[in-house]
DNA sequence: CGCTGCGTTTACAACGTTGTACTCAGCTGG
DNA sequence: CCAGCTGAGTACAACGTTGTAAACGCAGCG
C-alpha cells in the first residue's frame, strides 16, 4: 500500500516505531533477530518512507533542481539525461526547470526557487547578471555549469572553452582555410562562455598570423538554428565570403549548413563547418558535423558530486572549480576533400 | 530568509498562525484590515510556504512525474518542455523520469514510483505490458500518453495515429510514388502506436490499389537515427528499391536521409521521405523533412488537465480518452521537383 | 440587560518522521 | 553482592502546516 507508515510496520513486527526507523536508516545498532523481523514486516507491507515527513524532520529532501535555459536544445536535453542518471546513482532525484533563458528566472532559481523543498541547485546560466548573483541573499547550495567568473561566489563545473575553441580553429587552419568566420558572437552583453570561445578563436588566428576580420564575426541573438541561418546568410553577402565557419554550438552550425546548402555551396569543399557540443544529430546531419565534444557525463557527475558536497559542507566551505574534458571530433564537414 | 515560517509572519502581524495560513490560501474569509497586515508581514519577511509540511498535512505535493522512454530523443524533450510549461500554468511542478524504455522501469513508475511524494504520473509507455499494467495494485493517478489500448485501466491522451499515417502515405501516393517503404515496424512485439501507424499506411495503400510488399517494411529495433540508417541501407539493397519512405518518426527519417545521401540519391527526386513528430531539427535538415506534426502543446495541456482531474476524482471515476490534433507539414523532402 | 446569531479569529491536534534522552536487562569487575 | 557499564530498545517532542471545533466580539432583538 502507498499509505504504509512506520507505525504499521512497527505493529506488525511487534517493536516500537523508532526501532523500525533505525532499521530503515541502518545507522543505529539493532540486534540481528529484531532487524530480521522488521525487515520481513517491511517487505510484507511494502513500506516506502514518506519523503515529505522525512524532509520536514531532517531538512533534506533528496531532491536537487537542474535549471537549463532551454530543455528542447539538444545539448541541454543530453546534459539533463546525464544529470538524472548521475543523481539516481547517488540516491537523489532531479527536478528540471526551464528558465527560458530569462535573467529574472535564473536569479529566482539561484536564490532558491520558490520552495525550500529543494536541497540544492545546478544552474546553467545564460544571461545571469554576475553582480545580482554575487549579492544573492538566500544561500541555497548552488553549482554553476559551464560558466566561469571569479566574481560569482559559487562552485563551477566547466570545460576549458578557450582551449577547445582554439583547437577547433587550429583544425580549420590546418585545412588551409584563412577566411574563417565565427558564428555565436552575442549582440548583447557577452557571457563568459562566449567570451572564452571567442578568445580561443582569436588566439588561434593570431598564432597562425591570420588577421581577424570583424566582418567575419556577425552578431547573433541566440544559439538557435534560425540565428545560425541568419548569420550564415549575412556572411555569404560579403564581397569576400568565408571559406570556413566555426559555430559556437551545433544548432548554429545546423542552421549554417542549411543555408550553405540553399546557396549551392559544397561542404566542406567550398566551406568547412565546425560546431560545438557534439549533440547526437550532428553525427547524422548531411554532411556530418565536425564539433567539439564536451564530456557531458563527466560534467554531470562532477556537478552532482560537487553539489552534494556543498550541501553537506554548508555555504562557508571554499568554492571549487572543476574542469571536465572535451575532444575535437572530426567529421565530414571539415574532412579534406578527395 | 529561506527559513521563514507561518509563526514568524504571525508574530510580526500580531495574529495567530492559523490566520496567516488562511490568508495564504485565501479560502476562508479574513477581514480586510487583517489581511492587509498579514500580507505586509509576508512581503517583509519574504515568506514561502514549506511544501513538505503542506504535503504532509494535505497529502498533496503539487508534484507530478513525467516518465518518457528517452529524454534525449528530441520528441520527448519537446514534449517534456510543453508539459513543464502546462504544469507551471496550473501551479504544479514536474519531475522527469527517464525509463530508458525498460518495461520494468515503466511498470515501477506506473505503480507509483518509490515515493508517495508524487501526486500523479504521466507515462509515455514504450514496452509496457498491458496485462502487468492492468493488474497494478497501487492506484497512483495515471495518464498514458500516446497509447491506446482498451485493456489498460487508465486515462489516455493521444492523436489519431492511424489517420495521420494514412494522410502521410496518401501524400506520398499523390506524388505518383508506388513503391512506398515504411520504416519503424518493430522486430519484437508491436506496441499500440506502431500498430496504428502501420494500419494507416496499409489503409492508404489499399485505397489506392497499391499492393503491399512486405520487403518494403524492414524490422527496426528502436526509433533511432542508427536504426533508420540500417533500415534504409537494407531497402537500398533490394532489386526493386523504394521510391518513397514513410518513417514512423523523424529520427528514423534522419537516419534514412543520411543513408540516401551516402548512396548519392537525390531527395525527393529519387526518393521521397516523410517522417513523424515534427521535431525542430526536421525543419533544418538537408533537405527539410515532410512530417506529421502532432500538437505537442495540446497533448501536454490535455494530459496535465486529465491528470489533475484524476487526482481530484480518485480512481473510481470513469476513464477518459482524449484526442489531440495533428497536421501534415510538407517540406522539401517530398516537394515536387522542378 | 441578557440572549442569539453572525463574522472573524484562535487553540489544538494531527500528518510521518527522526534526534534526544531515557529505561531496562544483562554483564563485568571489584 | 553491588556499582558501573554496555548494548538494545523506547517515549516524547519537534519539524511547519492545515482541518476541526470552539471561542471571541459585536450588533440586533426581545
Amino acid at each position: 500500500m502507498a499509505g504504509t507508515r512506520l507505525k504499521d510496520v512497527a505493529e506488525r513486527a511487534g517493536v516500537s516505531i523508532k526501532t523500525v526507523s533505525n532499521v530503515v536508516r541502518g545507522e543505529t545498532r539493532v540486534a540481528d533477530r529484531t532487524r530480521e523481523r522488521v525487515l520481513r514486516a517491511i517487505a510484507d507491507l511494502d513500506y516506502q518512507p514518506n519523503a515529505s515527513a522525512r524532509h520536514l524532520r531532517t531538512g533534506r529532501s533528496g531532491i536537487i533542481a537542474l535549471a537549463v535555459p532551454e530543455l528542447v536544445a539538444p545539448y541541454f536535453a543530453e546534459l539533463a539525461a546525464q544529470v538524472i542518471a548521475a543523481a539516481k546513482k547517488r540516491g537523489c532525484t532531479v527536478l528540471i526547470e526551464d528558465t527560458g533563458g530569462s535573467a529574472d528566472e535564473e536569479l529566482r532559481i539561484a536564490c532558491g526557487l520558490s520552495d525550500p523543498l529543494i536541497d540544492g541547485v545546478l544552474l546553467s546560466p545564460l544571461r545571469l547578471d554576475e553582480q545580482a548573483l554575487a549579492a544573492r541573499e538566500r544561500r541555497v547550495p548552488l553549482v554553476l555549469l559551464g560558466e566561469r567568473s571569479y566574481e560569482i561566489p559559487a562552485d563551477h563545473v566547466l570545460i576549458d572553452n578557450s582551449a577547445a575553441a582554439r583547437e577547433a580553429t587550429d583544425h580549420l587552419l590546418s585545412l588551409g582555410r584563412r577566411r574563417i568566420a565565427v558564428i555565436g558572437q552575442p549582440s548583447g552583453p557577452a557571457h563568459a562562455t562566449t567570451v572564452q570561445r571567442m578568445h580561443g578563436y582569436l588566439t588561434a588566428l593570431h598564432a597562425a598570423g591570420v588577421p581577424h576580420d570583424p566582418r567575419l564575426a556577425p552578431d547573433t541573438r541566440a544559439f538557435t538554428r534560425a540565428e545560425g541561418a541568419t548569420a550564415m546568410r549575412a556572411l555569404l553577402t560579403l564581397d569576400d565570403p568565408p571559406d570556413a565557419v566555426f559555430c559556437f554550438n551545433d544548432l548554429l552550425a545546423s542552421g549554417a549548413l542549411r543555408v550553405a546548402h540553399e546557396h549551392g555551396l559544397r561542404v566542406p569543399h567550398d566551406l568547412a563547418v565546425a560546431g560545438f557540443d557534439d549533440v547526437e544529430e550532428s553525427r547524422y546531419s548531411v554532411p556530418s558535423l565536425t564539433t567539439v565534444a564536451p564530456d557531458k557525463r563527466g560534467i554531470a557527475e562532477l556537478a552532482v558530486d560537487a553539489l552534494l558536497r556543498r550541501i553537506d559542507a554548508g555555504a562557508m566551505a571554499p568554492h571549487t572549480r572543476l574542469t571536465a574534458g572535451y575532444e575535437l571530433v572530426v567529421r565530414e564537414s571539415t574532412r579534406a576533400t578527395g
